[in-house]
DNA sequence: CTGAAAGCGCTTACAG
DNA sequence: CTGAAAGCGCTTACAG
């Protein structure tokens, strides 16, 4: 087989249209698909791009553009398969629209979150899609508008009315998840995953509480456990309520990550979740499926919000002067052995 | 609190050289940090550039340049976590290098695997890491050279031993497993995962049969159980496997993933892993630590592959010229409790 | 150490 | 429907 010689790249527009025998106007008119061009034209002008090798230049059509068709994309925590599935669905998104995602995974680092932004300003981004780290300011929204770069923040609003967002019903998932089990006959029922400098954990704490107060049910202090929002907290957390004078027989855990670690504590204790314990988890990612036993959850529609947020964006683009866009999604419970509904 | 105004993003290098009073190519060189510049010039310029809210415009550089500070990042399956913790690896050390990240996910699906090529290709990305979709064809490797698209493939050879490469060695990783279930007294072991188009999983069912053999063990057809490479695909090989006349004592899996389906299979079938049946992964996923049993796995170390990917990318845009540099990483045995060997 | 000049490869009014 | 021209904001030899 013959070795195909290194192209060099260097084959412009103006080489295409000296080919094809006209200006290198309408050959950009072709490129971008312009009605402007006859039909027959068109057809000479790509087939003569193709045969010479042509590769657009993006550079140099962002330069000219002063736009890109590059969407940044900062998430707070990949680690957490919320997240990963929800990047999925947005990527996914995106492509289909021809566009392509600039990654950043914070780890909820406030300077890494303000240089990655900076960095996909400096890029000149189309737009960001934005899962907040924790203790993200509420002027970071002032900032990017000041910016001129589109954005929409995911899951974690960051206080602003007036910016897109897409996002679950916290509340209402967590007052589901316990209501469940309030109805199953349990009224010990403990809260893993309490961080109050995050609003999404004040937020499905509050729908927990709510839910034993409307049930007349007293709120535990002992029962509502800090923990970091990763399996290693869940585990920590459950072992700590097992150690309680008095261990609940059921937990709402702030989400799958801390109940996948709840079940692992559980599990080591030589106890049997749903029989022992009941635990309900939140986010519903495709592994709480596989859990021994599979874990009922809160499903959030990972997928479906990340592509949710490519969609907001998008319209975004193509229309600035709409008024905010803000989706709220409809939480939906999912019932798995480890609550123990299966053995009534 | 003033509002302040929408920015214009439209200060260049020439508005700060004629209000630092240089000429704009000593702007330039202050913004690259070059050492022709007098220190005191470069303090000045650096402050006027701050006080005019000057940002950097990175499409211009990029077509001046021909190339990107972006690199290309290209995973065939997010919903496996060992990609995203390798990811995260990689993104990370790209970060630090002042390189970002333009992630595309293919989910194994050529055609997409093509497109988002050469969509990095336009965009000038310096260099791509590569995690191939299954049945990526060698010739690709050919194409991105004669791209000039400096690249770095991992996990999946493209039997080219001229292009840079990391990824570990699979087939010392399962012999490390299965030997280890043969020291616990196993006999009857079997292998999940088996799929003959994938390269990966043809290495590490090699090494589980040599390693029978090595031990005198007869192979047995039977117990090498075809799946998917996913939580389902574990599940349905040890539901398979239960319905065996001779149910296996011991199953070898192909990577953690399966094994987390065959966690819960056997679970819900009410027996007990470690007990009943001794389980052994592949990868050493974060999750594996708190499966219920936790889970004996081969730990590949997967953000130190991707971090040692992108410094092999990063090594070879330094230098061009430097021979292939090829990475296998050793495996690593972490024994937990699904193996059973913590009964004995 | 600094400045004037050319050019990277596009797109877009504008004129025809 | 097509062409000539200007310009996006950088970087880099080159001359001084």
């Amino acid at each position: 087989m013959e070795r195909q010689p290194v192209l060099d790249d260097k084959v412009t527009i103006m080489d295409i249209a000296k080919a094809a025998g006209v200006s290198k106007s309408t050959v950009s008119l072709v490129l971008n698909n312009s009605s402007l061009v006859r039909h027959e034209t068109a057809v000479k002008v790509k087939e003569t791009a193709e045969k010479m090798g042509y590769v657009y230049n993006r550079s140099a059509a962002n330069l000219r553009n002063g736009t890109s068709n590059i969407i940044g994309m900062v998430v707070n925590d990949l680690s957490n398969s919320f997240f990963v599935e929800l990047l999925i669905g947005a990527e996914r998104r995106l492509l289909s629209s021809n566009y392509i995602t600039l990654l950043a995974h914070t780890g909820e680092d406030l300077k890494l979150q303000d240089q990655v932004l900076a960095s996909m300003r400096e890029q000149k981004a189309a737009g960001v899609i934005l899962c907040p780290a924790l203790y993200t300011s509420p002027n970071l929204t002032t900032t990017l508008k000041n910016w001129g770069l589109p954005f929409v923040t995911v899951m974690r609003s960051l206080n602003d009315e007036q910016s897109d967002f897409v996002g679950c019903d916290n509340y209402l998932g967590i007052q589901m998840a316990t209501q469940h089990l309030i109805g199953l006959g349990h009224r010990d029922i403990a809260f893993i995953g309490r961080d109050i400098t995050n609003s999404v954990s004040v937020v499905r704490q509050q729908g927990y509480t709510d839910c034993l107060e409307k049930n007349n049910i007293p709120v535990n202090p002992q029962l509502m456990v800090e923990s970091d929002i990763s399996m290693m907290g869940g585990k920590k957390g459950m072992k700590k309520l097992l150690s309680l004078r008095k261990c609940p027989s059921a937990v709402v855990c702030y989400n799958d990550l801390i109940a996948i670690g709840v079940l692992s504590e559980i599990n080591e204790q030589g106890l049997i979740t749903g029989r022992d314990i009941a635990v309900v988890g939140s986010d519903g990612v495709a592994s709480s499926a596989f859990c021994s036993p599979p874990l009922t959850t809160v499903v959030l529609h990972s997928e479906k919000i990340g592509e949710l947020a490519s969609q907001v964006l998008l319209k975004r683009l193509k229309n600035p002067e709409l008024p905010p866009i803000r989706h709220l999604l409809k939480p939906e419970l999912r019932i798995r052995k480890s609550c123990g509904a299966y053995l009534k």
